[in-house]
RNA sequence: GGCGGGGUGGCGAAGAGGUCUAACGCUGCGGUUUGCAAAACCGUCAUUCACGGGUUCGAAUCCCGUCUCCGCCUCCA
């Protein structure tokens, strides 16, 4: 088994990676909220997440990943104050808070699956797993770390002396800030492990608890789900970074006091995606870009996993559409080249030469040091303009790491234009011109159709049409 | 105020003490090809790594200081 290094939030450094069972790994990311789409920026920590997991496929590990759909309704707010989202999302389309979950949940492996993202081996929903949450909730209370206040049950974190540590938390520069509301709390870093309904109105999910009818507190599905499915203690932990202060610093409190072990060996952070002038991506803001825009441009979502690959994934990424354009000319070219190479025979049988496992060591050395894809995708562009090995060779060691890029090395087609009779029309009067050697008018028709937003390619075998 | 990530060619982005006169991709430029283009292919594009000191035989990489950009700390990946 490869050495995988991997940085780990908890110890600030890489480390050599170390399964709790040889040669399996148990992995829990944080999935997506469905009240709405998922955005670009949350489709990238997917897609690291996704790269993480294909990772340790592609080293011959046993993976378990595991990643929750967070489907009930929490606060804008973490005091009491604020809007339960999922009321905001049923206002804004007219939907019960089932429906609203079952739809995005469905349009988010939508875009998921057009980003190459494998769906992870269990995808629990927070609503399924109730039974699990009131339990862990009920073991908090039983060892003394909680405390009920008129609107809940709340998780008190001056019992333990090392609250915050992933965070690196400094609790008197949090007082100082303020930001937050303490409503009931006897501490400002308490927060909820259950809410109570409100008295004089029914929500749509509401469930019995031995502390009165309400809800979840927003961390505690992640604990109970990943106890559920990959148990009390377990290998890695991933998320975007806004995490660490709030969400995973409280899943650690509740989680080792519940279980009273260790909870995860390894936390990994995806930095965030932001646009570029400054805009801020996300779901509130109510401006964002989803997979669908890719489309809407005639850009393949795939180039965006291309362009995610270019930069390390704890590395902020500024998102704007020059970039993608350049990345699907990078992602196109790099496909049509190795296609060419491959020649439509399997590569199944192809040996590799000694030259050949040496270009694939250095790829491989890129991707197990903490995901370097970028620096593995140019050791790819180096192996192919190297003359040491074979056309199949280099078109086989594409195809191998094209098992974590997922950029469908082998496959990709640019997306066909819909071209209307009138250009088809127009191409073939070119054509004739040409043949007649009336280039004036060739040219004049190729103009045209270039007014029109087309681009004409001679090949050998003729003319194509693609959108320009 | 607290915590964190940066500033490398026109753009994106690797590199984290010597192999760096700095990978790779995009763009540009020159060429091959083409009726001319486009596409493709070949070649080419930073003696320099925000700035100022320092450590070292040696620094883009380490230390100190300065400037500067960004993110999180409030629901967010």
């Amino acid at each position: 088994m490869p050495t995988i290094k991997l940085f780990n939030t908890w110890t600030r450094k890489a480390e050599a990676f170390k399964s709790i069972t040889e040669g399996e790994v148990g992995i829990y990311t944080c999935g997506p909220t469905v009240y709405h789409n998922a955005h670009i920026g949350n489709m990238r920590a997917f897609i690291f997440a996704d790269v993480l997991r294909r990772t340790f496929d592609y080293a011959g590990y046993k993976v378990n990943h595991v990643m929750n759909i967070t489907d009930v309704g929490h606060l804008t707010d973490d005091g009491d104050l604020g809007e339960d989202k999922m009321l905001v999302a049923m206002r804004r389309e007219g939907l019960n808070a089932w429906d609203i979950a079952k739809k995005y949940t469905e349009v988010f492996f939508e875009h998921a699956a057009k980003l190459n993202i494998r769906k992870p081996d269990h995808v629990p929903c927070a609503t399924d797993h109730i039974k699990e949450q009131i339990d862990m909730v009920q073991k908090l209370e039983e060892k003394g770390f909680t405390y009920k206040t008129s609107d809940g049950v709340y998780f008190d974190t001056s019992k333990i002396d090392d609250y915050g540590y992933l965070a690196r938390l400094d609790i008197d520069g949090l007082q100082a800030g303020e930001r937050v509301d303490m409503g009931e709390k006897k501490n400002l870093t308490d927060f909820a492990l259950w809410k109570f309904s409100p008295k004089d109105a029914q929500r749509d999910m509401e469930w019995d608890s031995p502390w009165g009818v309400g809800f979840p507190g927003w961390h505690i599905e992640c604990s109970a789900m990943s106890a559920r499915y990959l148990g009390e203690h377990f290998d890695i932990h991933t998320g975007g970074i806004d995490h660490i202060p709030v969400h995973h610093t409280n899943e650690i409190a509740q989680s080792e006091c519940a279980h009273g072990k260790k909870f995860v060996n390894y936390w990994m952070h995806v930095a965030f995606l932001n646009l570029k002038d400054g805009a801020k991506m996300s779901k509130s803001s109510g401006k964002f870009l989803t997979v669908d825009a890719f489309e809407d441009e005639g850009i393949s979502p795939l180039a965006y996993r291309y362009l995610c690959l270019t930069t390390h994934y704890r590395m902020g990424m500024d998102f704007d559409w020059d970039s993608l354009k350049a990345a699907a000319t990078g992602h196109r070219r790099l496909c049509e080249r190795v296609q060419k190479l491959a020649d439509g025979q399997s590569l199944d049988s192809v040996e590799l030469s000694k030259a050949a496992l040496a270009h694939k060591a250095k790829i491989d050395e890129a991707l197990f040091d903490d995901l370097n894809t970028a620096k593995a995708l140019g050791q790819v562009f180096t192996m192919l303009d190297a003359d040491d090995v074979s056309g199949l060779e280099k078109a086989k060691l594409a195809s191998l790491v094209d098992s974590i890029f997922c950029i469908d090395i082998l496959s990709y087609a640019p997306p066909k234009a819909d071209v209307p009779a009138e250009v088809q029309a127009m191409l073939e009067a070119r054509n004739a011109a040409r043949k007649d050697r009336d280039f004036a008018k060739a040219d004049q028709l190729r103009d045209e159709i270039t007014a029109l937003g087309f681009v004409i390619e001679d090949t050998a075998q003729g003319s194509v049409v693609k959108r320009g």
